[in-house]
DNA sequence: CTTGACTCTCCCCTTAGGACAGGGCTTATA
DNA sequence: TATAAGCCCTGTCCTAAGGGGAGAGTCAAG
């Protein structure tokens, strides 16, 4: 039986901690003193709380970890860890995307001794583009299930025997952007015209080519927009991007190349 | 002039952010209506936005960001960039490190159909160590300074014409562990008793050996300390560990060892 | 004039505890 | 014996970066 600071020091962890665990009823002392209220606790609840530590580590909440020490079920609880892998695996793939931007913005303070402005000189142009057939498959979601959706769309090539012709990107539109749900359109380019799920009409658009991973396309999309105010258009329809360099030409972030159109007419 | 809701969108961020971002006067609207207090922004404030958001991305807190903003001098904000980036390659490794960990667990799982216990089954072994000579290092720091003050010890090797042989670690003088910042004595074995500065003589140790990645370690600290007042012992001085097989052996975290001691005394 | 969309301020809520404040219990020391 | 020093308790407020909603005022279109 130990008191409340000697298990603390043992588990190296804080008295308070141990008094919020008990609250939300985390990690209950095995006896609590009724007249003083003082807190007891055994020896095997440490190897509870090493167990508590662990998955805090692995980003649980608490909340959810106290559904994990409840439940019985290993493979349910396996299964919960493997997802937890995944969610860590993006976690690192994300940083890895920022540091590559960081490291770009870095690079062109060196060449350009300009650090606010980074990538400020976006080039745009108007141009009429071609008409474009694609498979598209137009769904709410957010920017972690591209991947998922993609397959489903790649899959229907051969099904279907039509002829992908290197165009792949997705149409935004949702006015208000959330990163986590919106309601995207993803497309691939085809050759043929009569097996395509919709036909994208020549149009006239603004555009720009964005350098870098995609945390930092809304740069590309704010100089769009801003472009579009001061040369006297207007928006006419829901912007899209196409990847034209992506990691499946393994390349690094900080070597995608992106196109972004807006289309527009005149104000 | 653009009213909230159209800079919301554009800029692709919550009014309410725009509101909280105004309280603590990181972005204020330029101008505002003083009758109605509608907030009103100008196109110029889209790519400081956009900077801010940047800058949100790289980690940095916005009263960090409120300073960013403020600071005209191009190279103390790149050293600033600079910083952040190191702070991201660490979050990255220790993103790796957690990861590793889950993978072994997952692995152990496999084996065992043992979910929670993972690596629960520390070997224990009381031994007499040998006596050792070392240099040492007792610096108050976090585990982040480790590699800064081994580089210092390993400098000296050469300018002291000592030979390490082989023993690395870490004695641990705090009795509450605070992984920010304790009382640490960093050790590198030395064949040179004479030139040694601290003669770690003979001692009884309770004993284990912990594989995977340090940021478990912990649990083989537990299961000693639960050995000791198991087993009728009781602690006497500062538990230390040795590195025996780490990222320098090119090793992934998973397969890396280290020796954790407990010097006792019988009750 | 009304309706619906937009905006304002104010208040409470989130995670995982940290920092006191004020008080109770036991033990060591002067 | 008085007092000081450790522990321990509960309770309240605080964190960062906003989200959600209430209740009320404002704007533009029909």
């Amino acid at each position: 039986m130990l008191s409340i600071g000697e298990f603390s020091k043992i588990c190296q962890v804080s008295v308070k901690t141990l008094h919020y665990y008990d609250r939300i009823g985390l990690l209950r002392p095995v006896r609590v003193d009724a007249f003083t209220g003082y807190r007891y606790y055994s020896q095997e609840q440490m190897e509870q709380m090493l167990y508590i530590q662990r998955l805090k580590r692995y980003g649980f909440l608490l909340e959810e970890i106290r559904e994990l020490l409840a439940c019985t079920d290993a493979h349910m609880l396996a299964s919960r860890l493997l997802q937890q892998k995944e969610r860590l695996k993006q976690k690192k793939m994300e940083t890895e995307g920022i540091l590559s931007e960081l490291t770009a913005h870095l690079q062109d303070f060196e060449r350009t001794g300009n650090i606010m402005g980074y990538q400020k000189g976006y080039e745009i142009r108007l141009t009429e583009t071609p008409a474009r057939n694609v498979l598209a498959c137009r769904q709410k979601m957010g920017v972690n299930d591209f991947g998922r959706y993609y397959s489903t769309l790649y899959e229907r090539v051969p099904k279907e025997k039509v002829t992908p012709n290197g165009a792949t990107g997705a149409i935004y539109h949702d006015e208000e952007f959330d990163p986590t749900c919106s309601d995207v359109e993803l497309i691939v380019g085809i050759r043929e015209r009569e097996k395509a799920d919709k036909v994208m009409e020549s149009q006239l658009c603004a555009m720009t080519i964005h350098k870098g991973p995609y945390s930092s396309l809304s740069d590309a999309y704010g100089a769009l927009v801003s472009w579009i105010k001061e040369n006297g258009y207007t928006a006419d329809g829901a912007p899209y991007d196409l990847y034209v360099k992506t990691q499946f030409d393994s390349l690094a972030p900080e070597d995608w190349e992106t196109e972004v159109y807006f289309p527009v007419k005149e104000k």
